[in-house]
DNA sequence: CAGTGGTCTAGACCACAAT
DNA sequence: TTGTGGTCTAGACCACTGA
């Protein structure tokens, strides 16, 4: 069977450019793409369809679709095809989300941002236990030596999004409803205003880089999408650090969103 | 010349184990990076040294390298080795970057961010012209049909690290200070002020993602870093958005740090 | 010059998906 | 069973780096 391609899909090879075969050949599948001509979820020319277009060998095809993989643009699916990687509807995240109002409705930020997309949030794999706080969770908590932490995942629509850990000075958890997997509506903000720690603001540090294998597989990421690492430290009106919250996020699955004074 | 390597340094492959042998590699690899026997900057073992160790074809060891590279954790310097990618400097943006008490002072927000790091900072591809809005910019800037745009790429220490594209609609722009490259002491906030347009506050969307080739090239990015997209918009005292900025980062070279209120 | 990574070929066998 | 992508080999020639 000699598979072939419509003509005029994609175009031929300039043998005396100093670009590479394989480049050469992302760059023209990269702009059908672009120009719409191969849809979100729409299966590309298979590689042997690829390697009688274009006269070249299958490694270098292969090479091609490394490089659309690498940029997110396309994904491989085993035994089926490649396919342009559909881009999953995003979650916004609002810098309002950890109101009091939000608290006093008795929902927790996820819920509150789910509510907001319309999609279906779930928590898995939650876990807490009392650990040794690493130098960087000290260093933000005031110099504690151990704390409560909390892990938890949280999916939307079944897909995995984000997980995070939490970590609280013992002193202000242990033996609080906080130290149980449920600690109740509102969160454990809430819990903590309960506890008399008036929250006063937070503060977030926002890194992006690509995620590790570890992440990749707790998050079920697809090649090419980088993750959003968000360092979040709450402050009671005392000025006191009451909790970091450590989160990984995909981050096709956001836009971020904050408000700047002017001022 | 047989080249070989530290005995110790890496282990062996398990011919039983499903895990492809490039990916074991990789794994090894990582690990000792991750160890520390490898530092930043340092070269890791050639292509060739590795062929002998595990007794693989040269193919199989490029694809481990791969991998890694994807992972933005080594680069490769053609006719040298692959080595260690040392993660740069990272500037620390902070949410009252924009405040009126930095304007006063005449700096303009980069200069601000580059103070608090020491390093030296450098603009330059600036380029002023008025186009059509595209209907994303223009719903932004509530419904404006042509707009002053203001490219420019800004350098910390000689390397890229940024490039932006402001616009203003025309009615505030056209014939300013604004419509020049050099928009003067405290950049083109400082003006909208001087030109009545008190300002209120800055809306910011971040998103994250692999770069486009065009971006590599621009800000000379590395295998396997993301970019920040960040859209900024700016709202006077009468709610009416006098700027939108479209900008976009190499996400090594920052963090993004914001205040959110908790009530 | 020798050593390095960059590109490419022409095969091979395998695992997965759909029919 | 056929077509798909996943892995791997054993070569080849090239371009860049540094001594």
């Amino acid at each position: 069977m000699s598979p072939s391609l419509p003509s005029g899909l994609l175009g031929t090879l300039d043998p005396t450019s100093d670009r590479a075969v394989f480049r050469q050949i992302a760059d023209q599948l990269r702009e059908a793409i672009d120009r719409g001509r191969f849809r979100e979820g729409e299966k590309l020319p298979s590689e042997a369809e690829l390697v009688d277009h274009f006269g070249v060998s299958r490694m270098t095809v292969r090479n091609s679709f490394s490089i659309l993989q690498g940029e997110g643009l396309v994904h491989a699916e085993h035994g089926k095809g490649v396919f342009v990687r559909p881009r999953p509807p995003v979650r916004r995240l609002a810098s309002d989300r950890f109101t009091r109002r939000h608290r006093e409705q008795g929902k927790s930020a996820f819920i509150v941002e789910a509510d907001t997309v319309g999609g279906h949030p779930q928590v898995d794999s939650l876990e807490v236990k009392e650990i040794k706080a690493s130098p960087d969770i000290s260093a933000r908590l005031g110099s504690v030596r151990r704390v409560l932490s909390r892990y938890r995942r949280y999916l939307l629509d079944g897909r995995p999004v984000e997980f995070a850990t939490s970590y609280l000075p013992l002193d202000i958890a242990r033996g609080t409803q906080i130290a149980e997997p449920n600690p109740g509506p509102g969160g454990i903000y809430a819990r903590l205003e309960d506890l008399g720690h008036r929250l006063d603001h937070f503060d977030e540090e926002i890194r992006s880089r690509m995620p590790s294998p570890a992440e990749v597989k707790t998050l079920n990421l697809a090649a090419g999408v980088p993750v959003f690492h968000l360092i979040r430290t709450a402050y009671d009106t005392e000025g006191r650090a009451v909790e970091v919250c450590d989160t990984v996020m995909a981050s096709d699955a956001y836009v971020l969103s904050y408000r700047l004074p002017a001022t």
